[in-house]
DNA sequence: AAGTTTGTTTGATCTGAATCAAAGACCAGA
DNA sequence: TCTGGTCTTTGATTCAGATCAAACAAACTT
């Protein structure tokens, strides 16, 4: 276990990038990323390709949403991933991705060679490890998942989506709690509607019930303001702790 | 890479217990496993406690089958995973499960003490290898039911659950393909219900239905033929090479 | 500044699954 | 063989969310 320093190769970004990666990985092995890292930006709406003959890679998301999306042969689709900045993209040692991996806003993430990451994986152990607990976290995620397809009303959807984020950008801008949150909305109404197995007009007219409610509060389209996050958690249905990503 | 042989630990029930714990395995691994283990049964119903002072295991599936759980304060519950025979259960290097796993049918596990299975993983790379391919296996079928629980109407939803259990029975007696498969429905209507998301009264409606357009055959309540896989398949609406747990 | 595109809201109506209710079926045990 | 319990089916009704339809708003053309 090797304590966590600030390292020169920390990304310059937002210093949390590599180790978001590997908490655990000492400044040599975080060289050794270093080497293999590029940066890459897509416009919103773009596939992300993780494979291809001499760009296979792997990455974290810095700034931006990308999901991951199934699709029926009718059209039907279901958002099956948001994946929000620090983030994990791609699995390594495994081939084919099984679904699209799409830009949902502008999003820059920071790519490592998928070859050289996995060597680094077969030598360093603790990263290994280090992906085993990101897998674990994005299948308690997927489960929660689960229970808000299968189980919760548009309203409660809706609430739990918004908690998500909102939680997510308090913790990356370290908003106090109890302080109102504020955050842009990554996600056009399609795209909610796609994550939540809703159709648009619902999702649209429950977030004007949640505004007409006070539980939220809407600047433009897009900008929200949560007044008090307690109300919003306890219209997602959720116990005081929950949330899928936090 | 180790090639596959068979070895004097293998389980005595099936041939392949220790083998889904890691098919890469020497014998002198698995022979390590081999003291460790033990079995457990329990009748179905009954609550599978992973952790507990001198009790904590991670454990395979032998026979039967076990769920895990989410619950809302109101009652509400979803089923987030059915944990079929060669499935994991448990998770090694982490603290608290966050889901109720319980006995559905009698369920008999092959168990490893938690501590020593731990020790031997940080000995034994490829174990956690072939623990993250574990992880992705079930993250790939958590969102592969997200896609069902939060598209698909009831009669597909149905469908895809009675092809899944079909297949894993069809694989596990080595059925050929394209002949009709037979098996127990290890699920009441009400347990099915939680895993789909729908009520017992819509899951046993839709039965009939399916019943009666000849796509199951049923014997009493629970023994269930499907006399065209490639039919149920597509009532499910899923490409033919689909299937959450295959 | 008018016209187009893309995303959003709101209204009217319809429908699939939930809910409420009751009756069968299949047991284990006395 | 009856009897109470658990599980399942079927029927009648209701309702949340889908669908169909139209208008609105902001951002880009040119």
């Amino acid at each position: 276990m090797v304590a966590y320093k600030k390292s020169s190769v920390a990304c310059s970004e937002c210093q949390i990038r590599n180790r978001a990666v590997c908490s655990q990985c000492d400044d040599d092995e975080l060289s050794k990323l270093e080497k293999i890292k590029f940066y890459r930006t897509y416009p919103a709406g773009q596939t992300i390709a993780l494979t291809g003959q001499d760009m296979d890679f792997v990455a974290s998301v810095v700034t931006g949403v990308a999901s991951l999306t199934q699709t029926m042969e009718d059209g039907r689709t279901q958002i099956v991933g948001l994946m929000l900045p620090s983030d994990f993209l791609g699995r390594p040692g495994r081939q084919g991705v099984m679904y699209d991996v799409a830009a949902t806003t502008e999003v820059t993430l920071c790519c490592f060679h998928r070859k050289p990451f996995e060597e680094l994986m077969v030598t360093t152990p603790h990263l290994i490890q280090r992906l085993l607990e990101i897998t674990l976290d994005e299948l308690d995620a997927a489960r929660e998942w689960m229970l808000v397809l299968g189980r919760k009303t548009a309203r409660e959807k809706i609430a739990s989506l918004l908690s998500i984020i909102a939680r997510r950008y308090a913790k990356l801008h370290k908003t106090p709690p109890n302080k109102a949150v504020d955050f842009d909305l990554p996600l056009t109404r399609d795209a909610m509607s796609d994550y939540l197995g809703l159709t648009l007009e619902t999702v649209s007219r429950q977030m004007s019930a949640l505004k007409k409610d006070g539980i939220i509060e809407l600047e433009g389209k897009r900008h929200i303001r949560v007044p008090d996050m307690e109300r919003l958690i306890a219209e997602a249905g959720d116990d005081a702790d929950g949330g899928v990503l936090s």
